[in-house]
DNA sequence: CTGAAAGCGCTTACAG
DNA sequence: CTGAAAGCGCTTACAG
């Protein structure tokens, strides 16, 4: 035990203690033929005596590649963030491939500058959940070969593999099964109708309501900030109309939350069905019908793209949708009031 | 754009297309004085024109730092462990570091080959959630000067900074929050006892009672898996027994989801605290009473200690408790049957 | 079977 | 103000 505090032996110092040169070191370490025996029993032994071990960001800057790959989410801290993480993870360890990952909190700016420094580092690939809408300033990574795979959310300006899920699919189908439970009256819940996800999934409650040849009252759908006065305010308002909704769609979970913190208190509870599914949804009374996504789907889809573009795939750019799935458990069956 | 597709400019190209030594570009690129206005301008217009984004990858290799961090986790899909990762995420990134996250999936095995990947990319440091128990093996890393911080569980075999919550702190609070509720025959439901953070809660469980001057029968505690069936099986012993227990402490999120699926058609609900905090716990009726961990001050207080070792301090080995918090909501407030 | 030289893309240390 | 040389720790390409 020779090493200094803070200081590494190298395979220059291996190769002094063994008495050999440089290179017949680096075949020992990788398990290259041609070192006979004794000369590879004498490096392995001056290896553990100094406690060489390989610096593996040297060798991949020879390389080329960095076996690392980069996962840019909204908030690594969210359930959905880190479904999506796990699932990448474990592709990319089926391919030797170490993970970064990036919280963007929804800032354009920020996105921008953890992808540009993931790429400074000559990561292989990246995976992004956009937070901006343009994504022009990735153009140059990518024409240089860095494959960038969008996920959750299309990207804007640059044509790119991009997996997303039925969103209006999904809206569409947990409409139609209020319909289907004798409601004609249903409100629609939504973020911001400039994201994307939101407008897909308002799309979805518009066509579950013309196939079932219902009138959409525009009063009976609020768009806007997901925080829960505003989605409070929102509830109120649709459901102490003069004609109030029978029955609810809250277009993702922070405004199901809010919606049954309201609802918690409320006599003659409109039916409510969610996108997106929550932990202890099955152990409300009612249980919480939900639309759910599919977070390890979306990333094991999104990785596998990923590593089909390292592995040489130039066909044109994909765009994958990932099926939703309705699971019924109580609220969103509830009739409507007999009139 | 003259960049062919999977390659990318250097230095040495901008430098040729300028007219200027490599060092040069180097100046201007990381904005180091010297440089005549005009120099600049010509160097700067061929960064431009080639599409060049400097190589950190190669930079770092020189400097001798990274500029990232790994931290290694059980699974980075579970909401503690997401939580803890967006804690550590935002102290390094406000000092320019980079994240590596990895999951070892409670596979010793697994965190081993993980950590070592990393070390052997030179991050600067390690933030590590121990699945294994021995972890000798990290010595000649940190002797290397490679600082490791280990979180929620205690490392075994090193003496390094650890991080942990308070659990038999917090689990004593919620025994003696039933206690104070007019219960004397308790129950316990935890994980093996083999498990550190296990056996600290039932240490927390029998303080309380002892405190209390309660007597406890080794019947009433259950230690062993936490999968749905036997802790059904361990409710199920414990609330059918002649004397059956009143009131019920289960010792991990697992095990608090599992009983209250069981509880969800039980006449004569005991009462229940559980440790860890779940997602929709106030919206139950009755509102689930936790001991919650604060997982964002752990991860921010294990990364904080990361960069102070990076900083220079060499004080002895810290161990750090975090504090937990008992929230009342319902579940645990439910009064003994009268007898 | 073994090794000396060149190079990956940068920065450091020094000279003009 | 500018640059030529050496070096970070490895691998590649080639020679003996």
């Amino acid at each position: 035990m020779t090493s200094r505090y803070g200081t590494r032996p190298t395979m220059k110092d291996v190769a002094a203690a063994a008495g050999v040169a440089l290179k017949t070191v680096s075949r020992v370490v990788n398990d290259e033929p041609g070192v006979t025996a004794g000369t590879a029993e004498r490096v392995r032994a001056a290896i553990t005596e100094l406690g060489f071990r390989r610096n593996d960001s040297a060798r991949l800057l020879r390389t080329g590649s960095t076996s690392s790959i980069a996962l840019l989410l909204e908030d690594i801290g969210d359930p959905f963030s880190s479904a999506l993480s796990r699932a990448v993870e474990d592709i990319a360890a089926e391919r030797g491939c170490l993970l970064f990952t990036g919280s963007s909190g929804e800032d354009a700016r920020r996105e921008r500058d953890l992808a540009l420094a993931f790429c400074a580092r000559r990561v292989d690939g990246l995976v992004v959940v956009p937070a901006g809408d343009d994504h022009r300033y990735l153009l140059p990574e990518t024409e240089a070969g860095t494959p960038v795979v969008f996920l959750d959310r299309p990207a804007g300006g640059i044509d790119a593999d991009t997996i997303l899920s039925d969103n209006a699919g999904g809206a569409r189908d947990g409409v139609a099964h209020l319909i289907r439970h004798g409601h004609t009256r249903i409100g629609f819940i939504g973020d911001l109708p400039r994201i994307h996800t939101s407008a897909e999934r308002l799309r979805g409650y518009r066509r579950a309501m013309a196939d079932a040849g219902l009138p959409v009252d525009e009063r009976w759908i609020a768009t806007g900030p997901t925080d829960p006065a505003h989605v409070t305010a929102a509830l109120t308002r649709l459901t102490s109309a003069p004609q109030p909704v029978t029955a609810l769609f809250t277009a993702n979970n922070r405004i199901t939350l809010a919606a049954l913190h309201r609802l918690a208190h409320h006599r003659d509870r409109p039916a409510l069905v969610g996108f997106d599914d929550l932990e202890l949804a099955e152990l409300l009374r009612p249980g919480l019908t939900v639309v759910a996504q599919d977070p390890a789907a979306l990333g094991a889809t999104a990785a596998r793209t990923l590593f089909d573009r390292l592995g040489g795939d130039a066909s044109p750019a994909r765009r994958i949708e990932i099926p939703t799935r309705l699971i019924a458990r109580g609220s969103g069956e509830l009739p409507p009031p007999a009139r």
